[in-house]
DNA sequence: CCGTATCCCGTGCGATACTG
DNA sequence: CAGTATCGCACGGGATACGG
């Protein structure tokens, strides 16, 4: 994988691998200047199980791109937000969005599902 | 899909809808200011095998990223370019870029894979 | 509340061979 | 050259139930 160019890496397969996942740029999207608890994440995507939920977050949680962390409270009280990193990636969430929401508009459709950019 | 957004659409999954297939991003970023014949794209994308590759190249098609155009010749030549519309996708592409280049210089790896932006 | 454990099915996708 | 056709299977991922 990672463009078999040799021993070098092509930068955006490299991006691709971590913010590819099926539902990751989703959640990242919606941790954006938001900590989040997991059965709120499971409201905002509810097309993702709690199995592919954890899934995802570990993944991203494993590649650094967010934060765990883990109130030792009853009941169990656990927050996600983003990293350093993980905000960093916000020009590529960003610029998804604009041009999400200008093809949606161009086809009649309506572009919603959190509203962080007013246009 | 599409967030579930009752009526409404997420502008991030309907991106993700348009450029999330596995070759998608590779192939635009690949087409970015080039025309490019099917045995080229598979020389630059060899992990992609030929059914793949056309698989992804129909539905960017159907999608109308990319313009395909037949030459009818003996061989055959048919030629991929951007249409407008995924002209349009640049920026993200090159968010993802520039990101990946980040990554990967600040974990000590060479970046490379078709250097069209100089840094 | 925040997960894990199982089961199990569809299909994504690779390998290989063939064609106009 | 630019693809199709066929086979086959790993695995992504859904449904459901249970546990600390």
């Amino acid at each position: 994988m990672d463009c078999n160019c040799s021993e070098y890496h092509c930068p955006v397969d490299t991006t691709l691998n971590m913010i590819g996942g099926k539902y990751k740029a989703l959640i990242l999207w919606h941790l954006i200047d938001n900590t989040l608890r997991f059965g709120e994440l499971r409201k905002l995507i509810p097309q993702a199980t709690p199995k592919m939920m954890t899934q995802q977050l570990r993944e991203l949680e494993e590649d650094h791109l967010i934060n765990r962390t883990v109130y030792p409270v009853v009941p169990p009280k656990v927050e996600y937000s983003l990293s350093e990193l993980g905000n960093s990636i916000r020009p590529i969430l960003e610029a998804m969005y604009y041009w999400g929401t200008d093809y949606l508009t161009q086809n009649g459709l309506k572009a919603s599902c959190s509203m962080k950019f007013p246009l």
